[in-house]
DNA sequence: TGAAATCAATCAATCGTTTGATTAAAGTTG
DNA sequence: CAACTTTAATCAAACGATTGATTGATTTCA
């Protein structure tokens, strides 16, 4: 990259788009004040109807904000290896990168609550993200998985499994609170994380090890 | 209190849970107001707080009616089987009646769609229904895959395997917009949940025929 | 008749948004 | 260079609409 396509927000806007991921991601789109965003932002309330048209222009923007940080993030490991060892062993190593990332990523803890609460709700805005974001990445996963198992890329089956595999990550952020208290573990730092992780992998490499019967 | 342990609802309060369930699961608690609950309901906005003190407590009876209804359901199937075959041919049973119920189990979509939203908002009140409902299915399962990989039951591991377990099962329902699109699906039916309940099955014997190396 | 339940009407509070004034920097003109 | 205009941005204040809750009268039914 030479320049930024897309560039980052500043000032005012970057403000209150960082309050609005915050706020939005903890408490619901509904339950949040243009007040209370503006408020945390340190900036007036008629600076959201300014910079962004209105509320819902503010959680687009946050949308689109998580897209280019995502993005950013997420650029690089699309090639498939030549061996299905390697394949294994380049989807565990995304596994375990996405339990870190979902469970102790500290900077981008805002980014992950409001992403997933905007997938919950299902807003608006949603069927851009899917197709610039989740449907490539998925479609990445699924290449790395057939290649790993010697499947179709493209089958029902692999991008079922493909769900499944990033489900169950998905699910110790969603369920937190549950994991946290069954577990006896007071927050779920790195370390928690990397014995989730340890777990996980046994269970994809069981996975991908198991063949269907001919 | 009468001589039944939890009566179910009759009558305007009935109805006013119905459409609580209904309108929390699928807009959110914050985003529902009074006045679209008695509507539903066919009710009289003072009802809410004639019968439930407030739209807080609606809150907190829609939590109670999960509750009963789900004791209901999960009632049964707390033993452990003697052989780790049937233990996981068990399991598998359990799976497949997850998945259908999260995903197209028509009669309980409000519950199942209230209980997610309750559990992603952390809402107060989820520390009853965890302790009297999440924790001890848990255990239960935890209990069957032991059974089943010989492991011990109240182990860091086996706990975390049960929470992927049922987690990869869950995602499909909460991230069914995303889930439909990428597979080409109209909508989730009965014919889709096979697919992916035969899907996850496979993954379940993967893991469970797995042992760790001597 | 009397307690339980429902009703229309209304309450203060909060919501998202709009307004017009104010500031400061950039641009324009003689 | 000074004087004026233009523009983008921020601000306090207020707007109408909607919120959850409450009131007191009315209905229902035992």
């Amino acid at each position: 990259m030479t320049d930024t396509p897309l560039p980052a927000p500043e000032g005012t806007q970057a403000a209150l788009i960082a309050a609005g991921l915050h706020l939005f991601g903890r408490n619901g789109f509904a339950a949040t004040s243009t007040r209370d965003l503006a408020a945390r932002a340190g900036a007036n309330v008629a600076s959201i109807a300014y910079h962004f048209g209105g509320k819902e222009g503010l959680r687009h923007a946050c949308l689109k904000e998580v897209a280019r940080r995502m993005r950013a993030v997420l650029s690089g490991a699309d090639s498939i290896p030549g061996t299905p060892e390697a394949a294994a062993r380049q989807l565990e190593g995304m596994l375990r990168a996405l339990v870190f990332f979902l469970t102790t990523a500290k900077e981008s803890a805002d980014l992950v609550a409001f992403m997933l609460r905007e997938i919950a709700e299902a807003g608006p805005g949603l069927a851009d993200v899917y197709q610039d974001l989740i449907e490539p990445r998925h479609r990445a996963v699924c290449a790395l998985w057939a290649a790993a198992t010697g499947q179709d890329p493209e089958s029902e089956d692999v991008r079922i499994s493909v769900f499944a595999f990033i489900g169950q990550a998905i699910y110790f952020r969603i369920g937190r609170p549950i994991v946290e208290r069954r577990l006896g573990w007071s927050e779920i730092g790195p370390a928690e994380a990397e014995k989730i992780a340890d777990r996980l992998t046994l269970h994809l490499r069981a996975i991908l090890a198991e063949r269907p019967a001919p």
